[in-house]
DNA sequence: GCCGTTTTCGGCCCGACTGTTTTCAGTCG
């Protein structure tokens, strides 16, 4: 029994063997966008052969679909094994260092035997690719260059770690006076989880005045490209910025193109070949004549498509809804009216229950639901009982300080091992609202694990699951978890499903959103404070909750706070 | 390896920059 995670690497490591392999580039793609079919479809490989699913799927013929029944019978794909037994495993270690893909990279291994990224280190600094055709000293330079960026920063960043540098470009590059227009692309601008990298299109009249100033930049480390349309830098914290500069008239079309997914792209550009026209960042063609357009919206008309918000462009379903409707409007942070999980002093915060409180009230929301952590978390600092009352009687008292902003009692109960909650029901039954959240104990088997997670759905007490996979981004995995079933258990308690904004986390994954919002459950958007600072992380989950397709109506912290006092009583007694 | 009311074979998205060439392959997005 193997399940889709595995699934899903197996063909993507497929994919770049065969690549190595030198096979057929197709066969290759064919193999990645299986395991991208693989991702968007809810449930197991097992199930979908069972019941036939599987011969719908896109992507998935004859030799597939026998590939993945191997799998799911044997837990392995023979072709695989093959695959891997051929090439020393070091080899996909190094097609990760930006500028080697597997042309470079065969080539190494089968002329100088470099197996390993060490090999590769070594080899660059004895000029031993020197001897090779194709490879010279420039080469070896940015080799070496690469494998300290790959060893420090993995080749991604979160939000928190890109978002800032692009803000601080952005207004800097705004006040030049060549440039014209200036938007984010990228998966920035899609609001992804984590980015590879920053991106910017400008237009210009004057696009050698724009990069000089660019690549000049004072937070630019080093300058990797500079062309007279295309320039990248790396900033002194390992992420790489491109800019792009074209004319005032192509700007809608290169906004387009850089802001992606490429994914998203490859679709319109077929889209626009089956119209009889061609579509890159310059235009879009009829023959040689330029389609005019003013605005992203524009293109997306030519090609009988409604708008596709830049979150949703990554090839999943928007192409299905777009032929037919615009997308009702995504939420957005100024619909957020307050603030679910914070934590204070009491537990294992920074600032104390009436600074968080004020720093809510500044930010414009008009409540707080305060959650410090429960008294089995004692390596942060868990309240006991006695605390717990004791806190109660200090938000009783600030309660009164305010006739415009509530702070409501709540408490991030830790789920036990065997899913309960970690009081009695007495005092469970004096807080607003509970979060319930897995915070030890996570080498269970994924039955384990969901069935102890719906248990601390299913007990009254339960308001809200917080951070439901535990993930920690480029850190932590997901803990084995069938979160179809959990969004069905909530779904069907009345419980809400957060999305941590912390950065580290943005858990609920945003790619079960949809779903969840089908199934006609709620989301609440906690920002996870442990600081005044961190409630400003709620804009990372108001990305995350735009990015999963939610609106205002699927927000629970966009409801107002007489609507959201009267909700919280009667969940609790539901 | 997949896919098809233009097709069951011959397509499969498009362009910039680099480094090493002396006209281009490889890589990237």
């Amino acid at each position: 029994m193997s399940d889709k995670q595995t699934a899903m690497r197996i063909f993507k490591e497929m994919a770049t063997l065969l690549e190595l392999q030198g096979a057929n580039p197709f066969k290759s793609k064919a193999y990645v966008k299986a395991a991208r079919e693989l991702q968007q479809h809810e449930g197991q490989p097992a199930e979908w052969i069972a019941s036939g699913a599987i011969k719908e799927m896109r992507g998935f013929g004859k030799s597939l679909q026998e590939k993945l029944n191997e799998l799911v019978e044997t837990g392995k794909i023979s072709e695989h094994e093959e695959l891997r037994s051929s090439f020393p495993e070091g080899l996909l270690k190094i097609l990760t260092i930006p500028g080697l893909g597997s042309k470079k990279v065969r080539v190494l291994y089968e002329e100088l035997g470099i197996e390993s990224v060490e090999d590769l280190e070594e080899a660059c600094q004895t000029d031993k690719l020197l001897s090779i055709d194709g490879f010279g000293k420039k080469s070896q330079e940015k080799i070496l260059q690469g494998i300290q960026q790959i060893r420090r920063y993995q080749g991604r960043h979160r939000l928190n770690q890109a978002l800032p540098f692009a803000q601080r470009l952005l207004s800097d590059l705004q006040e030049q006076p060549d440039v014209q227009q200036l938007d984010l692309g990228g998966s920035l601008r899609r609001w992804k989880e984590t980015v590879k990298d920053i991106d910017f299109v400008v237009a210009t009249d004057n696009p050698e005045a724009v990069m000089e100033f660019f690549v000049n930049h004072p937070l630019a480390e080093h300058i990797i490209a500079h062309g007279s349309t295309k320039s990248s830098i790396m900033l002194n914290n390992g992420i790489n910025v491109d800019l792009r500069t074209v004319t005032p008239k192509q700007y809608p079309y290169a906004l387009m193109h850089f802001t992606g997914s490429k994914e998203h792209n490859t679709e319109m550009r077929r889209r626009a070949k089956d119209r009889g026209m061609k579509l890159n960042e310059y235009g879009l063609f009829k023959g040689d004549d330029l389609v005019e357009c003013e605005s992203e919206s524009d293109i997306f008309q030519e090609l009988d498509l409604n708008y596709i918000p830049p979150e949703l462009r990554e090839d999943r379903t928007e192409f299905e809804w777009a032929v037919e409707a615009t997308h009702p409007p995504l939420v957005e942070l100024s619909d957020i009216k307050g603030v679910f999980h914070a934590h204070s002093t009491y537990s294992d915060g920074a600032a104390s229950l009436k600074e968080m409180a004020e720093a809510t009230r500044a930010l414009g929301y008009s409540y707080l639901g305060i959650t410090d952590h429960s008294r089995t978390a004692y390596y942060a600092g868990g309240l006991s009982i006695e605390e717990v009352l004791k806190q109660h009687k200090e938000i009783d008292e600030l309660n009164k300080e305010w006739d415009d902003f509530q702070l409501f009692k709540g408490i991030e109960s830790d789920i036990l091992g065997d899913g309960s909650l970690d009081y009695p029901d007495e005092i469970l039954e004096q807080f607003d609202f509970v979060i319930a959240s897995v915070h030890s104990q996570f080498k269970m088997s994924q039955d384990e694990m969901t069935a102890r997670i719906i248990k601390a759905i299913e007990h009254p007490a339960t308001t809200m699951v917080g951070h439901p996979t535990g993930r920690l981004l480029l850190n932590r995995d997901a803990y084995p978890i069938d979160i179809y079933k959990v969004v069905d258990a909530a779904a069907a308690n009345n419980v809400i499903i957060e999305i941590n904004a912390n950065p580290y986390r943005l858990d609920i994954d945003w790619r079960i959103l949809e779903y969840a919002r089908d199934k006609g459950m709620l989301v609440s958007i906690n920002p996870d404070a442990h600081s005044t600072k961190g409630l400003e992380d709620i804009q990372y989950g108001v990305g995350v909750a735009r990015k999963g397709g939610l609106g205002p109506d699927h927000v629970f912290n966009a409801l107002d706070l007489d609507t959201v006092r009267e909700k919280l009583k009667t969940l609790r007694s539901s």
